[in-house]
DNA sequence: AGGCCACTATTCACGGTGTGACTAGTATCG
DNA sequence: CGATACTAGTCACACCGTGAATAGTGGCCT
C-alpha cells in the first residue's frame, strides 16, 4: 500500500489552476491549503516548477519586482491543464504490492535468528502506535480542532488501527514460535 | 502515514546478515523472502552497495569467477551489523503528517471548481478499492496461497478498508455540497 | 540616525535514489 | 553451430529533496 504519495508536480499544478503564482505564493498556498500534509520546502518548489517548465507544463510569465526581492510568475499551460484534469480523473491503483514496514522487520529480525528481537520490537511497535492513536482522539475530541484536522486524524487512527491489528496476530505468531523451542 | 517505507540500505543489510553475499544473489534471496514486496531492480542493489561501501557499512570481500561473469562478494562491517540491530529495534515513529492521497486529489479537483470531478473520482476509486479487496480475499480463500501471501493480503485489505470508510464520508459531503447548490 | 531583525523571494550545490540500456561470460538445446 | 537464456555487473542519467546562501525591503527600538 504506497497509495499516499503526492507528486509534487501535481500539487503544484493544482494550485496553479486558479490562476498565475510565484513559487513562494505556492508555498504559503500549500500550507494554508494543507496545513496536516507532509512539510513542503521552498526549495523543492522551485526545482518542481523548473523540471515542470522543461516539460511544458508550466511557463514563466514574467519577472518583475513588487516591494522587495524579484518574483518569477508561473502558469499553467494547455498541457499542463490536460495533465490535470487526466491526473485528477486517474484512479489510483492500489499497487499490486504490499509495503509493510513492520512485516519487513520482523522477517529480517526472524532471517538474523533472533526471535527475542522480533517480539520485542512488536510489543514497542505497539505501544508506539497506541500512544500515538491516543494523541488524534485527543485533536478528535478537541473542540479547537479544524475539520480538516479532524478529517486528517480520522484517516490516520484507521490506518494505524489496520497497523495494529496486523501486529496483534503477528504477535501472537512470533511469541507461540518462540515459546515452542526448548 | 508514511509508514510503509523500506529503505534498500536495511533490507541489503537484513540480507547480509546470514553471511556474505554478492548483487546478484541479494536480489534473488529477496525476491524469495519477499514475494509480495516492492520489485527490487538489480541495478539498485548495486549502487545501494557501493553507497553502503563508502559510509562502511559493508565491505567488498573478494572479486573472483565462478562459473560466468566476475562477481564480488560483499559483507557486513561491524558497523553495518551495529546499523542493523540498531534499526531493527527502532520503533517506527508514525509520520506527524497525514499523507492521504486521496484527499489531496479531492481538494485540489474542489479548488479547481469541479465538483462534478471530485465525486466522480471518489465513486470510481471506490469501485477501484472494492474491487481490489475482492482479489484479496479470493487470495486468502484460496488454499494455494502460501502463509506470507495471506499475511500480505491481510494487512492490504485492512488498509484498503480504512481508506474506504475515509472515501465514504468524503463522498457524502462531496454530493451534499453539490445538492446544496442551485 | 543607526543597527538589527523579520519577512519576502529565489538560487545553488549537493547527495540520495532509482531506471534502462548496455556489456560480457557461460551453458544449453535443437 | 547458432540462438537463446541465465549469470553478473557497469554506466549515464534523471528525479527528488535539503540546507545554506543571497539579496531586497520595511519596521522597530534606542
Amino acid at each position: 500500500m504506497n497509495s499516499g504519495l503526492v507528486s509534487t508536480s501535481h500539487l503544484v499544478l493544482g494550485l496553479l489552476a486558479r490562476g498565475e503564482r510565484h513559487g513562494y505564493d505556492l508555498k504559503r498556498e500549500h500550507d494554508l491549503r494543507f496545513p496536516s500534509a507532509r512539510p513542503l520546502a521552498y526549495g523543492q518548489i522551485y526545482a518542481t516548477l523548473e523540471r515542470m517548465q522543461r516539460q511544458g507544463l508550466v511557463d514563466a510569465v514574467s519577472r518583475e519586482r513588487v516591494d522587495g526581492p524579484d518574483r518569477t510568475t508561473f502558469r499553467m499551460t494547455r498541457q499542463g491543464r490536460k495533465e490535470l484534469t487526466t491526473w485528477l480523473a486517474e484512479v489510483e491503483t492500489p499497487a499490486p504490492f504490499v509495503t509493510n514496514l513492520f512485516a519487513t522487520k520482523v522477517t529480517l529480525a526472524l532471517l538474523t535468528g533472533d526471535e527475542g528481537a522480533a517480539a520485542d520490537y512488536l510489543r514497542r511497535q505497539r505501544q508506539a502506535h497506541l500512544a500515538r492513536m491516543r494523541d488524534y482522539t485527543r485533536v478528535k475530541t478537541d473542540p479547537e480542532s479544524s475539520l480538516s484536522q479532524v478529517l486528517a486524524a480520522d484517516y490516520a487512527l484507521s490506518h494505524l488501527d489496520a497497523d495494529l491489528r496486523w501486529m496483534e496476530t503477528a504477535l501472537d505468531r512470533v511469541t507461540g514460535l518462540t515459546e515452542e523451542m526448548p
